[in-house]
DNA sequence: GTCGTCAAGTTCCATACGGAACAAAACTGG
DNA sequence: CCAGTTTTGTTCCGTATGGAACTTGACGAC
């Protein structure tokens, strides 16, 4: 591995592995956070995973809303009147997904749809009295499974690490700058 | 929706609100970043799918390495010797998933494996120099991708984010404490 | 106008995924 | 030692997934 490791790499690496006993933390993860040059990508996904696994297999069970389904009711439920499209650059889902998520919903009544007078190929997005008891219903779990994944932080740590990954958000390079290493092919 | 708002729990959500001029933001990645009850987990698996999306379409494209193959390779890279199980708990893929991409590598050539004398269910696995080839020519792209991702955070900041996320990992309660609201049925 | 391009959604289809049942080996404890 | 339980990994199988092709409407140019 000939990558030049800036000892300011080093460091970020290690972000955070003195306060840890090092007791309690499965061995592999502990080198995967603190013996790894890709410390953010699996930080981040392990913690999505620590959230999504445990709430969409509720939801599923709960209201029969598999994520897709569900990630669409959310969507609505915090910005009613959104077309499919709105929805899908702001999941990440592809839209055929979103697509058959939205037909199931309307099946369902959870939501429903009349097309946009301004442009008829799109549909405006309402969610239904139905579809905001589901929500309300489903955010106070949510909401606690992140308190309980901060219970480890301060408050003030909190509150830096929001506005921390808010700056990542919105900085990050939108619409994939895709790895361009050989793209001359086909 | 009759949850109870503190004043902390509002500022939380309106982490880094200020900073970001409110243009160059998708709308509703606005609304899901700052008018969100569950901020943290939007953010996660926002920045999840920033970092995996690119990626793997990249190694699937470049080494025809799906994700669950990639995964499994990268893990042996950053500590050979390991068992399925291992792999299974730190990366989150079920077990399944990992069997199927672990006889796939060793098809390949990629990785080996040979029987746990002390344990005849077991598999250590071994990654092959084709498979550390393959991982040394990935990390670079991965690791410019986290940089760029990272491109909005001074030195100081990244630092601080790495160890918030570490402490989050370190700390949040392992094995999905699930969530029991109603699990008597059954 | 109308032709070519683009954007919104839907449909098709092969494949990957993950839950559940399973086989085999290992502990556990009387 | 032998039932019972746990752990490791594999197999089965229905379903969800996402790439690609397609339809329909909007937009732009000339």
């Amino acid at each position: 591995m000939q990558l030049e490791l800036s000892t300011f790499d080093a460091l970020l690496r290690q972000g955070g592995k003195i306060s840890a006993g090092k007791d309690s933390v499965d061995p592999l993860v502990a080198v995967k956070l603190w013996e790894n040059p890709c410390w953010l990508s699996f930080r981040i996904n392990f913690l999505a995973l620590q959230f999504n696994v445990p709430i969409y297999r509720w939801t599923e069970k709960e209201f029969g809303l598999p994520r897709p389904e569900f990630v669409v009711l959310y969507s609505l439920g915090l910005s009613d009147g959104l077309t499919a499209s709105a929805i899908c650059s702001s999941s990440g889902f592809p839209k055929n997904t979103i697509s058959r998520a939205i037909q199931k919903l309307i099946d369902k009544n959870i939501i429903r749809r009349e097309v946009d007078p301004a442009d008829l190929r799109s549909f405006v997005l309402y969610i239904t009295d139905e579809g905001k008891r589901i929500v309300d219903a489903a955010m106070q779990p949510m909401v606690e499974r992140e308190k309980a994944m901060l219970s480890g932080l301060t408050p003030a740590e909190t509150l830096m690490l929001s506005e921390l990954l808010a700056k990542v958000v919105v900085n990050s390079p939108v619409s994939p700058p895709m790895i361009n290493t050989e793209e001359n092919e086909e």
